[in-house]
DNA sequence: TTGATGTGCAAGCCCGAGATTGCACTAGGC
DNA sequence: GCCTAGTGCAATCTCGGGCTTGCACATCAA
């Protein structure tokens, strides 16, 4: 298991600049400058949305001489989809009780 | 399948109020007036809410007299999760095949 | 050393999400 | 009929997220 599922990751996937940045990062890792120089967006901005994917657990960055370099880490994706599906899966099972009771 | 996700059921679970209202929904279906009620917030908030998690297919609402009960609908749900475990195995599989390559 | 490139930090702007309030409307109980 | 309870609609407010800009600092290459 790789930590409790406090919403941070799902809050930090509700952006679709985010996401759009996550799949571009696993293309292959890259640095702020380089994603930003793809986007409609200033550096900053991306260094920003980096950061948020970063507190969430979604990816990871390693410096390399002056420039830092993102990559993901489906880790946290991981733990967030088994969030989801076990509380799917629960309230499945509840609507299922709950539907065969009305159905005697 | 029950349609693509485009986000907005990652968009309506980012929020802890409707997750909590989700959560609430669970243990059996209930008028925005009675949810309203256990939270601290106004019945036209938890309204709101409930129209965004209907508009992610995430909840369904069906007329009983002069009251309006609310209930989850998990498949909206399964499906936000089976994306997220999708593009999680799509990085998974990238990243081996990059460490592999690294390591030789 | 000098110049170019990449990053970090901070202040500020803008707009929409979340919440409130007020009132009109409808359905049920007396 | 009346009164209460539940809902729907709309205007309004506030505050934080997303983005920009500007400048200082760090690193590599000539």
């Amino acid at each position: 298991m790789s930590g409790r599922v406090d919403g941070g990751a799902l809050a930090a996937l509700a952006d679709p600049t985010r996401r759009d940045l996550l799949e571009r990062l696993a293309r292959g890792e890259a640095s702020a400058t380089t994603l930003a120089r793809g986007l409609p967006i200033s550096r900053q901005a991306v260094v920003q949305h980096l950061s948020v994917l970063d507190a969430a657990g979604l990816v990871r960055s390693d410096r390399h001489g002056r420039e830092v370099r993102w990559s993901p880490r489906p880790d946290g994706l991981i733990a967030a989809a088994s969030w989801l599906t076990g509380i799917a899966d629960e309230w499945d099972r509840r609507l299922a009780a709950i539907k065969a009771i009305a159905e005697e």
